[in-house]
DNA sequence: AATTTATGCAACCGCGCTCAA
DNA sequence: CTTGAGCGCGGTTGCATAAAT
């Protein structure tokens, strides 16, 4: 039916190198634009949405393929996603290089990985772990935040004015992005890691800089030297240092209103959460790290990562 | 070494918005 | 004002590869 129409199959699934240099060939022509002309004049075999995905993603210039997400990014999408939500691509307009799905792929691995750190820090649970306890396992008792609310207010209220047409300049504004201090939810030196590492960090400008591994490299030469003169820990392992800056980022949630968008939860306070609120159902009350509001704003599928898992009464 | 499982990424799908006819 | 094409975005899926067993 539908094949017949244009008497060309379109197309799909992945892209060949004769295809790329063809859709190449036509942006140097025409311009990233009229995406449906590549196939109305024959060029390509693909619908119009797939071309323009496919220049966005793998073809434009000047991005970052294949290069990990280095901790600075990290924390820019860390912290605008708290800001913003789940809007990519407007959060990928702060990391040049980067496209909404780079920031899209990168979060939701995140999330998975975190979603798993955390069921397997469960204390209760013994099961199969094999000694590979995370390091959250230690993490203790929640406590009530010390820190300000500083940095990502500052960021909306700086912003949201000029939300419509604000530049990526994420990066560029050094006043933007001030870290606040780790709160007591996790104490850095059970991770190995040392305050220093959490606290403090400011964005420095991103200019195109050599594609590494960032994490092959802590500490990182752009970043400002820590405020404490802690010493400067091993790094334990590549994907500790970008959970806890994802807690750190939890943490500063905690202390502030989710704004308009809704944040994105953090699944860590899930687990954090019910080891606390087991003790005092009014959570709110006796632990103001956990305020009903917080839970009410997330999306109610949030907590099936979680629920997939036995109780606590079958282990 | 073979097999299974986990992970990361590329690409597709569906929805909603914009804008020109 | 309506409508339909084009486009952009967020969510989801499926595959390839790495890691674990």
């Amino acid at each position: 039916m539908e094949g017949k129409k244009d008497e060309v199959v379109m197309r799909k699934g992945p892209w060949m190198a004769e295809e790329d240099e063809i859709l190449l060939d036509y942006v140097k022509k025409y311009g990233p634009r009229d995406w449906s002309s590549i196939r109305s004049k024959g060029l390509l075999p693909r619908t119009g949405k797939s071309c323009r995905l496919r220049w966005v993603n793998k073809l434009k210039p000047d991005l970052k393929t294949g290069c990990k997400f280095s901790v600075e990014e990290e924390r820019v999408v860390i912290d605008l996603q708290a800001k913003f939500g789940n809007k990519w691509a407007r959060i990928a307009t702060y990391l040049p290089g980067r496209t909404d799905n780079d920031v899209k792929n990168f979060w939701s691995t995140r999330q998975k990985r975190l979603a798993r750190i955390l069921q397997t820090s469960q204390p209760c649970k013994s099961q199969k772990n094999n000694g590979k306890s995370s390091v959250l396992h230690e993490i203790p008792p929640l406590e009530a935040p010390k820190f300000s609310s500083t940095s990502v207010e500052e960021v909306s209220s700086s912003s949201s004015s000029k939300d419509q047409n604000f530049p990526p300049s994420y990066m560029e504004n050094s006043e933007v992005i001030k870290m606040v201090p780790l709160p007591d939810l996790v104490n850095p030196n059970l991770l190995n890691l040392g305050t220093n590492n959490l606290t403090q960090l400011e964005y420095t400008p991103m200019e195109k800089k050599p594609c590494v591994d960032p994490l092959s490299q802590f500490p990182f030469p752009q970043l400002p030297q820590p405020p404490l003169d802690l010493p400067l820990p091993l790094l334990p392992e590549s994907q500790e240092l970008a959970d806890t800056n994802l807690l750190n980022v939890f943490s500063r949630q905690m202390a502030s209103e989710p704004d308009e968008d809704g944040p994105q939860l953090p699944l860590g306070l899930l687990s954090f959460g019910s080891e606390v609120n087991s003790q005092n159902s009014g959570r709110g009350d006796d632990n103001p790290a956990m305020p009903d509001s917080y839970f009410d704003d997330f999306p109610t599928d949030m907590f099936d990562y979680l629920e997939q898992f036995p109780s606590s009464s079958e282990w």
